[in-house]
DNA sequence: CGACTAGATTGACAGTGTCAATCTTCACCT
DNA sequence: AGGTGAAGATTGACACTGTCAATCTAGTCG
């Protein structure tokens, strides 16, 4: 029996609805399903994101998914891959321009991404719900140390901490920044002080990590 | 029609067999259940674990937990609270004895804590899985962020940072442990450096923070 | 023009958290 | 004493999830 639905049949893919209330997609599943699945993250966070939500919202099968990302943890492990690259580019557009960007500076660059992208920045360091071996994603979180390291580096051939081990100063700075990023994004604690941005902490911490800076 | 199954009658709770197989539980299914679900989580991570699971290992049925805690997230509270008070205790056994010890000290003390409690660490700081607004939960945060508060408070007196706001410098020194803490425990990141341990790179941090240490 | 493949679909399955209704046990009170 | 009531545990159902297998649909390339 031929298909006679008076409306436009199905023709999949080029949501011809004016309704336009929606993510509707262009054609690249992939990406569309990258993008909704960050702002889900952000919305509701990792756990309360579903695959067959996602494939909902942007009226495909609750199978499509799986074409593209074999598993949940794929689709999350390829959007942690994109926010460490996101992230390297960030960093090097702090550390690029003026050859000797204090650390305090840094800092608030690393802050500012993951109150920015809080949804890719949640899912970058939550290895245990990753496919933590995935190519991509250790390609792009090496490159995301190494730009961290490589400019500590250039700080420590100024003369700072030159002493020290570099790989172990690195893992610390990134440590401490890391933290205070964590604490703050994630609401993790500090009861008392709701109104103090991450900036003004970082702007504490590196007086606290450089006094002469 | 009498029940007559040969073998002892239900007397639920008694766990007559000798198969020792499992987690006995002794009368006190909310006890058992908050220390199933720590080890639960130290092995598979909250994620992968489930009320249903953890019934199952106790011999109760899949309700039962309900009765207890309200939801999953009031079990998570529940640990995350119990897990404050834990900390608060460790805490206060290092700044308690002597009264001045270093930073670094209090410190290597956290990281410790992350160390030999990784369960009670995760669900302490992932305000999105919990209640996050639950009275007991609430109490214990604060009583460990006060516990904090005050060391700092002291060591102010003592003369460092003086002039620096005590939330604010709380705060940034809460964060500034955490990430490191954090970024070891979880297998957050530092891929090159699998071998530092968190003791190490606490001490790099203290004489970061604070040089003359 | 036909074969092949990537991409999407449908249908099924085992698990999960949560809710309502029921049953059991034991402590307490008149 | 005996009956009442509540706390704690049980069973059964529901909607929902991630994953897998089998099928269908287009478009590409030989």
């Amino acid at each position: 029996m031929s298909n006679s639905s008076p409306a436009a049949p199905p023709r999949r893919r080029t949501d011809t609805d004016g309704r336009g209330q929606g993510v509707h997609f262009d054609g690249d599943l992939r990406r569309a399903l990258i993008d909704a699945a960050v702002a889900g993250v952000e919305e509701v966070g990792v756990d309360r994101l579903s695959l067959r939500g996602l494939a909902r919202g942007l009226g495909v099968s609750h199978a499509a998914p799986a074409h593209h990302f074999v598993d949940k943890a794929g689709l999350l492990t390829a959007i942690a891959a994109e926010g460490f690259e996101l992230f390297v580019t960030r960093l090097e557009a702090v550390t690029a321009d003026d050859s000797m960007t204090g650390l305090g500076e840094l800092g608030r660059a690393y802050a500012r991404f993951a109150n920015d992208h809080p949804g890719y920045f949640e899912l970058m360091f939550r290895p245990a719900i990753l496919r933590a071996d995935d190519a991509d994603y250790q390609r792009a979180s090496r490159a995301a140390y190494g730009a961290l390291r490589s400019h500590i580096a250039r700080y420590q051939d100024g003369g700072w901490r030159a002493d020290q081990d570099l790989d172990a100063l690195t893992t610390a700075v990134w440590g401490l920044i890391h933290g205070l990023s964590v604490l703050r994004a994630g609401g993790g604690l500090e009861p008392q002080h709701p109104d103090t941005t991450v900036e003004d902490l970082m702007g504490i911490a590196s007086t606290l990590i450089i006094p002469e800076s």
